[in-house]
DNA sequence: TTTTAATATGAAAGTATGTTCATATATTTG
DNA sequence: CAAATATATGAACATACTTTCATATTAAAA
């Protein structure tokens, strides 16, 4: 039997769970799990949203470590930086939930 | 290449992201990955809540299928059921944030 | 050097989530 | 059955998060 988490992991967690448990912001994950790196613009419209609410998840996940970004001229790409994300996503790919 | 998740995949992944993201449910769920079941007192004082509070967490988790209960005698004990859940936490485990 | 394109930012409004408190319900025990 | 124990519930409040809107910034192009 392992040892429970510790106050300090358990808020870690949380921390980023939270960061992540949102359909937009899980839906660039997977796009940014599949393409490297992407503009705004791209996101943008590939999700179909608007300019500076795309702008404001991406700005929030990346301040929490979740993504990275790099000026290239007049664009800005965003990538994925935390690498155990991705992975969350896969495992919850099939879940199913009832709820819904 | 694989294909981007589908918009009712993303709601459901963030779903159940969402209603695991919060340090408590966070324990708790640690807590059920390591002990099968629990009484609703035992995850109450092993966590140093208040009784209404975790009650609340925890019938949250059961209405949206992460957790079961079942009554014996005087105590109801909760226990994991969503099976994906703990892998998540345990994706995890040691995660490193910066921003704390 | 003005205009256009791409992105960011901040404040206000809207919405959802977590917490507390007081009380209700169910089960066992004396 | 009255008291005690375990848990649930609902309403009020507090806090946090998301969205929108208007505007700022930066870089490229004309």
């Amino acid at each position: 039997m392992e040892k429970p988490l510790d106050h300090e992991r358990v808020e870690k967690i949380a921390f980023v769970l939270k960061t992540i448990a949102h359909p937009m912001r899980v839906a660039i994950i997977d796009l940014l799990n599949e393409n490297e790196k992407m503009s705004v613009n791209d996101i943008t419209a590939y999700l179909g949203l608007e300019q500076s609410l795309t702008s404001h998840h991406l700005a929030n996940m990346k301040m929490k470590g979740i993504l990275g970004s790099k000026r290239e001229g007049k664009n800005i790409f965003y990538f994925l930086k935390m690498k155990e994300v991705p992975g969350l996503i896969k495992m919850l790919e099939d879940v199913n939930v009832m709820v819904f």
